[in-house]
DNA sequence: CCGTATCCATTCCGATACTG
DNA sequence: CAGTATCGGAATGGATACGG
């Protein structure tokens, strides 16, 4: 299966898969949410390979999920930010996270939380509902039919 | 940055992301969200080499997310399904695909929706929300400090 | 400071063959 | 059917050197 081959697929998962769906990608943006980032500042952060990270983020911008923007400390050099597109992600990266919290530390191992600004409390039980607030569970849920993106019934 | 440096790291994302956050991983547990599966099940479904798929799902159980289960159809051969650990995965599938739903078709293109059986229609639209049912926004968070994970100021 | 280009080691992947 | 073993090619990753 080739990156290419997976942009055919009418799966939503291994088309989000396909584009973000890598260990350094996924971190790019995690960094990404907490603003603009500049080229170094990325490659301190998470210890890649200066090729590597170029080329993570010229795929990156490619796609629409980061732009390059001004640097906001005076140079004339830039930075990565997401777009909008980039930013829809958040749900991507918080279920990770959480899932982490929950299943990948051992009992008093030390993490790094994210807090929730409103409260000043590390953000947590964060949960996908529908709109009338209700869970959405594993077993509530089935593959439908294909069909098409933009269809009236939805 | 090697699996077992990253299983070192305080950052709940790339632990996850240590564990699951490969092309094929990913794909896997989207079909395990469906049922148990069986070995040649999943490699049709997936179109991935047989000692490929032998090894993720080694992983997979060895990590506690799936376990082997005798086959539903009779025969005296095994089914992998998810465990508890597994199935908390589910909003990580479900962020994925909602993302890949919004940003990775063209217009008229066809998908395979998930359909929320509770209403017999697509799930659309679900958020990640507080308790009080407040969406939780990107410009909302921030990283904390460093704290064990069992602490009791939660 | 921000990348690109190159080299080399390691890993990943798919195809095939083989075993119980 | 459910894997394991092996092999070659492709992709990935890190280190270093180099240019804008």
């Amino acid at each position: 299966m080739t990156k290419r081959q997976a942009t055919q697929e009418p799966c939503p998962v291994m088309r989000t898969v396909d584009l973000v769906g890598d260990r350094w990608t996924l971190l790019i943006l995690r960094d990404a949410f907490d603003g603009p980032c500049r080229f170094s500042q990325l490659q301190r952060s998470l210890g890649i390979a200066k090729n590597i990270l170029s080329d993570r983020l010229a795929g990156l911008v490619d796609a629409g999920i980061l732009t390059t923007e001004p640097a906001a400390d005076s140079s004339a050099y830039q930075a990565y930010a997401l777009t909008d597109k980039g930013r829809d992600l958040f749900d991507v990266i918080i279920a990770l996270r959480q899932w982490g919290e929950q299943y990948a530390f051992d009992p008093g191992e030390e993490y790094r939380p994210l807090i929730d600004q409103t409260t000043g409390e590390p953000l947590r039980h964060v949960a996908f509902t529908r709109e009338d607030g209700s869970a959405v569970q594993p077993s509530e849920t089935t593959l439908g039919e294909l069909r098409p993106i933009g269809a009236a019934a939805r």
